[in-house]
DNA sequence: ACAATAACCGAAAAAAGATTCGGTAAGCAT
DNA sequence: ATGCTTACCGAATCTTTTTTCGGTTATTGT
């Protein structure tokens, strides 16, 4: 996992939240758990706009930072599925406002990026 | 402003949410204009971590997606002024949730963040 | 005249983050 | 044996975001 050079300041509650959840998939990827959908192959068949290696990747940092944990069945074919713990069930919350937030507003911002997009042109 | 080459997905509403408050600092500008700290100059006091150019910035997407608004005068010292938007304040709930979130799990998250450095020396 | 300040902008450079690509190991089916 | 799948990793590359730096304009205080 990437250390940053300018650090960070953890003192900001913001901040915490964005480093456990931030990334550009973790949110999906903790939907994608919540509902069921609990093995990285299925995550990627889910969120198919994804690469299979960023999917990986911010699965184990939610791993290292509590989030999700791992049942990893040894033998074949390798079963893993990952879970949310209670630290990632106390996210959903966040999420669910986030997104009925972003849903309410979809369209003003929508049309917002459509005159941005055509004045750069 | 920046143009993606990527396209992004605005039918998911955490996705439109973090277009609109997701930058580095745009959650400590709506919440210093929140608290009365409402020019640029100030905000900048407010916030030192912060280079200038980016609240500039980042106060002209707030702006310009309708989180907030512009009152300048003209005249001298140029005294510029933003204030939350209606749309600007139906935000802050949503901010607030995620710094308790935030500041209720910082030892733990600030904990492993060292395990982190400290293997990777 | 000259420094100081406020608001703001463009462009280069640096940093952070995401994607692509090629690889491993292990077992199953053909 | 060959191809398929699952899970995972390293490294190069590209994209996006943030920072740094050097400007502009206009006005006030000295």
């Amino acid at each position: 996992m990437y250390t940053k050079k300018i650090e960070e300041d953890l003192d900001c509650g913001i901040r915490v939240a964005a480093k456990m959840f931030g990334g550009k998939w973790k949110c999906c990827i903790l939907d994608a758990i919540n509902r069921g959908i609990n093995r990285p192959a299925d995550i990627g068949r889910y969120i198919t706009d994804a690469s299979a290696r960023v999917i990986e990747m911010q699965l184990a940092e939610l791993l290292f930072f509590g989030a999700i944990e791992k049942c990893a069945e040894e033998g074949f074919p390798k079963r893993t599925e990952y879970r949310l713990t209670s630290l990632g069930e106390s996210i959903l919350p966040i999420l669910e406002q986030m997104d009925r937030w972003g849903l309410t507003h979809s369209e003003f911002i929508k049309e917002r990026q459509r005159e941005l997009e055509s004045a750069e042109l």
